[in-house]
DNA sequence: CCTTGTCGTATTGTCTGACATTATGATAAA
DNA sequence: TTTATCATAATGTCAGACAATACGACAAGG
């Protein structure tokens, strides 16, 4: 089947036009392009048509417009993942697959520690300090049964790690994933009576990474995330026998 | 430096308010939203601003408008790879990045495919017969400088594998990013002179997961990603001595 | 000299109403 | 049964207006 043939419109030429201003070199980085009704009587087109545009680049990551100064081109472009995160939304994916990728993002991510710290065990000292501190409060949660809390600082643990690692697109996901797993695991350590020891658990993750050994790092994680499964899968059977 | 305080503009909110009416189930794939007057009426607002938020949707892949006929929700592997099109305008940090997240969803795959068949070695026998006949055909690409042949014949082993495991989430993601690094690596392919030798690469990376062993799969698909990571940087070098 | 307040201006943000274009289905004609 | 015509509804586009606002100039006051 062939592409649906999509005739050309009018925005869809301004786009391009932009785009040639920009990759031509005309307009770089920080420059301030024509304004809107500038560009309209330019290209001899309404202003909103320009605008559809503009706004399109604005949401990319390309343009920026600012009330009242005008618009202008991006520098260092941090072009939205947004794309990506709108994949994630528009599946009616089942739980355990949101939970498989997000231990595919945190197996890359430990490895990818591990492995730095291997390399050179003094680098990420000062994150070591930070996940221990976590893992303290921890303690201190799981003594006063504050449920809510120890989620909290669960997220927070691995949300240091990836954050290190510092790939951008991993970290926009990861966010992403959050908002839709962040309350349903909530929900089942509130729902259950027990639940797993998270500061043993995440020491002995510390631990894997501190060795230097992506192995051990990969074997950690991986068996810290086939509980975490086992949990959710628990609690929902649970749910279901109500 | 704050993050400059960016008020919410109208625009905003109404895409806002689309995306949550698409997160929320109540359109899914496949449904036409109501028409822009319809919408503008129920904000409360005008149809210009509705009409520029859906634009963008479009551009995005999530929202299709058809003249005459209505705006329609799309299905996710129609996901804008132009969006991402653009990041190759912008720095080549991204691009690493882009490689690095595909490497972080290729290397789960292959550790879960491997311990799959350490669990039951006489699983995924059809996937091993198929990737063999892969690399056969890659060695005859690589006889007869074939090397658009060649990057397809790459890109299809590592996608049957990712269908293999079978995590839709991932598949999807990995398809999205096909589009974008599909083009720059077969640019890079073409633009030099030597290339690795795929296909002893790929029967190395087939040998690992034969293994059984998710350790020794790990280590084949990280020194595979490593090596393209520095074909991809030795190319970029090339370009811009030129 | 420095701060503060006022005002004009330029530009984006938004709304409205109009008309153009076109895909679709109903209806009529052959 | 096929083809032609037309009405309808929706998006596509345009023009004009006004609102909101950031910024610079300039004046007032200390």
């Amino acid at each position: 089947m062939p592409d649906r043939i999509r005739q050309q419109t009018v925005v869809g030429q301004v786009m391009e036009k932009i785009r040639d201003l920009i990759a031509t070199g005309k307009y770089k980085s920080g420059d301030k392009i024509p304004t809107e009704q500038e560009l309209a009587d330019r290209f001899g087109i309404g202003r909103s048509s320009v605008r559809e545009a503009i706004k399109i680049f604005n949401y990319l990551g390309v343009l920026e417009s600012r009330t009242a100064r005008g618009t202008f081109v991006c520098d260092r472009n941090n072009i939205s993942s947004e794309a990506l995160t709108w994949s994630i939304l528009l599946g009616d994916d089942e739980l355990f697959e949101l939970i498989e990728f997000r231990g595919a993002l945190e197996l890359w991510c430990f490895m990818a520690l591990a492995r730095q710290i291997g390399d050179n065990p003094d680098t990420h000292k000062k994150l070591m300090k930070k996940l221990e501190n976590n893992i303290e409060k921890m303690r201190k949660a799981e003594k006063a049964e504050d449920r809510s809390s120890l989620v909290r600082l669960d997220y927070n643990f691995h949300k240091m790690i990836l954050e290190e690692v510092g790939n951008s697109i991993v970290n926009s996901l990861y966010e992403t994933l959050k908002s839709f797993l962040y309350e349903e695991i909530k929900k089942a350590h509130l729902s259950v009576d027990a639940f797993p020891r998270q500061a043993d658990n995440h020491l002995r993750l510390l631990s894997a990474i501190k060795s230097g050994n992506s192995e051990t790092a990969a074997g950690a994680i991986k068996h810290h995330f086939r509980e975490t499964a086992d949990f959710v899968r628990e609690t929902m059977q649970r749910e279901k026998e109500l």
